[in-house]
DNA sequence: ACTAAATCATGATCCACATCATAAAAAAAC
DNA sequence: GTTTTTTTATGATGTGGATCATGATTTAGT
């Protein structure tokens, strides 16, 4: 049986805005409808369960998208700037949030009204379609994520997230961290204690380099062994 | 911190069909690009990776999605009839299914050509935003089997699934369960022999009763504590 | 009906990982 | 700059649950 190869990455990342298939008209709806805020590091930027006022598009920052257990929350994916967030509270009859936000760094956020995203969904179908594509990506990457958490034990678990953070978020094999190791916890399903044990593993066996938060990742073929092995 | 109760049940359910929102043209043009295929059971629907060239309506049977793992699968829902798949094959670029499907009974399935149902998306903005809002409602009960699977130990996540079998595909305390317990430990990440250990733990218990097959529900109050409890 | 193959069942063993305890280092607060 | 809090670190201990082995049932195949 084929091993599937998913796109273990945390983040969905478009390059282009679902903006910008919008008609002038129906931009300066949103503009008209929308307002931008600014958040400070380790801020909330919404509240899973709460009543789902707007959708949000990260304009600047880097967040964190969790789902709040008992007594530990899980972290569905490290989101960087110029991405939509809170699309999955489109559900008629429940309009709530799925999940929690919070901000690593200074943020701003476009909030746009939900009835009035809504409105351009309903009468702009490139636009919806558009949406579905997002919809569709973030369900991927959190398919592997799902086989990731529930299959692999931490070691493979937790190269797989440094991976994911070197390729996708920082685009480069070395990086400060703005994440705890009790983040990295909270990503990979496991306690924090096991975080810092693995990490010093993978220190000793000259895998990675770490030095307070800054991340170097030495061996990446290595990396990519232990995440396919489990 | 207060405790999100998700739906942890399986399937998406929707009563009535997201085709009631095409025009009568655009149903002729469905069926005229729609096949139905007919599965005996064991059969399997779509292959995880293959090119996903129709998009499937669940007229008739009961199947399970699921990735592939190594050497594990996961479950990732079980569907009764009357239900979309394959939606989340939907984005550009790359037109592959997410997951594998494969049936437990007779099924018929409506195969609807994808680049005719992207056709019909891109035109109108009403069958789109009943997409979406399909789409998400299948995120929301994934991300409550996400928290479950990662967080609950063995008891805890066998007692979802055997509430969630009984709340929303049988419909009854009492049911003739077509999968096997090696299925079982699909849906719950567990191996095959902890299910059956639990399942007697359960019977032993008076939680439950099975007959081979056969699974009636005792106690629902105690399994929903042992499904709080974790 | 008879054989072959899955599926179900149960006990014995082992280990990956959480938990607990305690302390050092860093960051934040005052 | 000193105290308080948070984060990082490391070792000792316990256990949940996988794995292995073996047999009993049930189902499928011919």
């Amino acid at each position: 049986m084929p091993l599937p190869v998913p796109d273990l990455c945390v983040p969905f990342v478009y390059d282009d805005s679902c903006f910008d298939l919008l008609t002038n008209a129906e931009k300066e709806v949103v503009s008209a409808h929308s307002v931008m805020v600014h958040y400070k590091k380790g801020e909330m930027i919404c509240k899973q369960g709460s009543f789902a006022s707007h959708i949000m598009y990260l304009e600047e920052g880097l967040v964190k998208i969790y789902l709040e257990g008992n007594p530990k929350d899980l972290i569905l994916s490290i989101t960087p700037h110029k991405n939509m967030m809170g699309l999955q509270a489109l559900f008629e009859g429940n309009n709530t949030f799925l999940y929690s936000i919070s901000t690593y760094t200074q943020t701003a956020v476009r909030m746009i009204d939900i009835q009035v995203f809504k409105q351009l969904l309903r009468q702009n179908a490139i636009f919806a379609f558009r949406i579905i594509n997002l919809l569709n990506e973030s369900t991927s990457q959190s398919y592997g994520r799902f086989l990731s958490l529930t299959q692999k034990q931490l070691h493979g678990r937790l190269a797989d997230i440094l991976l994911c953070l070197s390729r996708k978020i920082f685009k480069s094999e070395s990086f400060e961290l703005p994440l705890s190791r009790s983040d990295l916890s909270d990503l990979t399903s496991m306690s924090t204690e096991s975080v810092i044990r693995i990490m010093k593993d993978f220190k000793d066996d000259k895998i990675i380099d770490i030095n307070n938060k800054s991340i170097t990742l030495l061996d990446i073929p290595r990396l990519d062994t232990i995440s396919a092995k489990g």
